[in-house]
RNA sequence: GUGGCUGUAGCUCAGUCGGUUAGAGCGCUAGAUUGUGGAUCUAGAGGUCGUGGGUUCAAUUCCCAUCAGCCACCCCA
């Protein structure tokens, strides 16, 4: 290995890669658009402050996962972990409570300090929506379906299965957070030493926890649905009936929590078996408590977030590289020539490579490597009547064309 | 952060029971072909055997550390 590696957990992204990723954001920006996301972005880092008074002290993306720096000038400044934060913040800075609601698409870098996996790294990218100011369970539905639409879209929903859950209000949520503690306390010697942490940080954590031990303390655990207050009820029975009218199939998963405080209601992850252990591909939820904690006027809010680099994975659809017309000029007088039709070609919309240098047979050589799908051969004969000689690479015919109706030409390998 | 596996050419991998010049296929460069690509043939370039240290007459090989990747935990997108 070279000596000169990339920081652990970053990547470089190829032309192949980059495509595979440009791919993911450009579907999922033109279905978040019909759904009226429009797409916007927000810094790439942000005061600490941002992250460290919304996502919680408890979840491990601020306790130990955050890139933290002071600045030159004495600010505590955070790689932005996630977006939701970011863009709530931008909610309030910009005053948009007078235009709610707000319906946002962004993707771009989120950073967090983790151990690398496979399908999950240090600087990794994500699309998202948020849907600010309703606080209907409409919006849960339109947040969620859009999310379906996306991974359609990329031809993957089939590989996916959308796990439903409900984390209720702050009332119930409060209650079953004491009921889970009284009822786990009586086990904590039993408790694997994760869920003993998880039982003074975050018990609705154990609920998930794959430790056998634990899972048949768990078997026996209070049940959230015994407390549900009627409001948190209703608002997940009509989400689980515009799902079922919107014909999205869903799977109730008790167990699935956020991580991050702020979440609330619904909660939902499509998730797959066909990335190993990091199997969510898009996540997300309602948080109305979020931005009123930050000190903006209380707004709800619901949206999800998606790793372009795991639907990048799992879609592997490698959209094909573009295929270029490519000149190829003989001699001196002609590499003039070939110079200007490029650039003429180009103002026209082709897509348009060169064979820069070696006899024809090298030239031909390149434009074959770069999957051309014709070849333009100028020499001094063609030059002599203002002409060249196409070459169509896929059946190997060949024709000389006027240098003026090449566009025309051309035309079918715009 | 914890545990395990792995690291030989650009890529996929062989090999060295510690011993002189470390191999293959693909890819790359050039020639056969001074105006014709894909196929074939020929030649060539490319390796501090991840890095540092230790043991040894001798280390790519054994030992330790370190870095990176993978798998699981954890967490999450």
């Amino acid at each position: 290995m070279a000596s000169l590696q990339p920081v652990r957990g970053t990547h470089d992204l190829l032309p192949d890669e980059m495509r595979a990723h440009r791919r993911v954001s450009d579907i999922a920006r033109d279905a978040a658009s019909r759904y009226g996301f429009d797409e916007m972005a927000t810094p790439m880092f942000e005061f600490s402050q941002v992250f460290k008074r919304t996502l919680g002290d408890t979840s491990d993306v601020v306790t130990k996962e955050m890139y933290t720096f002071v600045d030159k000038g004495g600010d505590e400044i955070t790689l932005r972990p996630e977006n939701t934060a970011g863009v709530a913040r931008s909610f309030i800075s910009e005053g948009l409570a007078q235009s709610v609601p707000v319906k946002f698409f962004y993707s771009g870098p989120m950073f967090r300090y983790e151990r690398p996996q496979k399908g999950r790294l240090r600087q990794f990218h994500q699309i998202g929506i948020e849907l600010i100011g309703v606080d209907q369970p409409q919006a849960d539905l339109e947040v969620i379906a859009c999310g379906a639409r996306v991974l359609d879209d990329l031809g993957v929903l089939d590989t996916t299965v959308l796990e439903l859950n409900t984390l209720g209000d702050s009332e119930s949520r409060g209650q079953y957070r004491e009921a889970l503690v009284s009822y786990f306390t009586k086990y904590v010697d039993a408790l694997s030493s994760d869920s003993k942490e998880r039982l003074a940080r975050n018990p609705l954590r154990i609920l998930d926890s794959k430790n056998e031990r634990d899972r048949e303390i768990i078997s026996d655990a209070p049940v959230f649905d015994d407390y549900l207050n009627q409001e948190s009820r209703n608002f997940f029975t009509i989400v689980r009936d515009g799902l079922d009218a919107l014909e999205i199939a869903y799977t109730l998963n008790p167990r699935l929590v956020r991580g991050l405080d702020y979440y609330c209601h619904t909660a939902f992850e499509f998730t797959t078996q066909a990335l190993g252990a990091q199997g969510a591909v898009i996540a997300g939820g309602r948080y109305d408590g979020l931005i009123g904690m930050m000190g903006g006027k209380e707004t709800p809010g619901v949206g999800w977030a998606g790793g372009m680099e795991r639907l990048a994975m799992l879609s592997d659809d490698p959209s094909p590289k573009p295929r270029p017309v490519v000149i190829v000029p003989l001699g001196e007088a002609a590499s003039r020539a070939g110079l200007n039709l490029t650039e003429t070609l180009r103002q026209g919309g082709f897509r348009v490579d060169m064979g820069y240098s070696g006899n024809l047979s090298r030239r031909m050589k390149r434009a074959n490597k770069l999957n051309a799908t014709a070849t333009i051969i100028i020499g001094d004969e063609e030059l002599a009547r203002d002409a060249a000689t196409v070459r169509h690479m896929d059946t190997g015919e060949q024709e000389e064309v006027p240098l003026t109706s090449l566009p025309d030409f051309l035309a079918p390998y715009r």
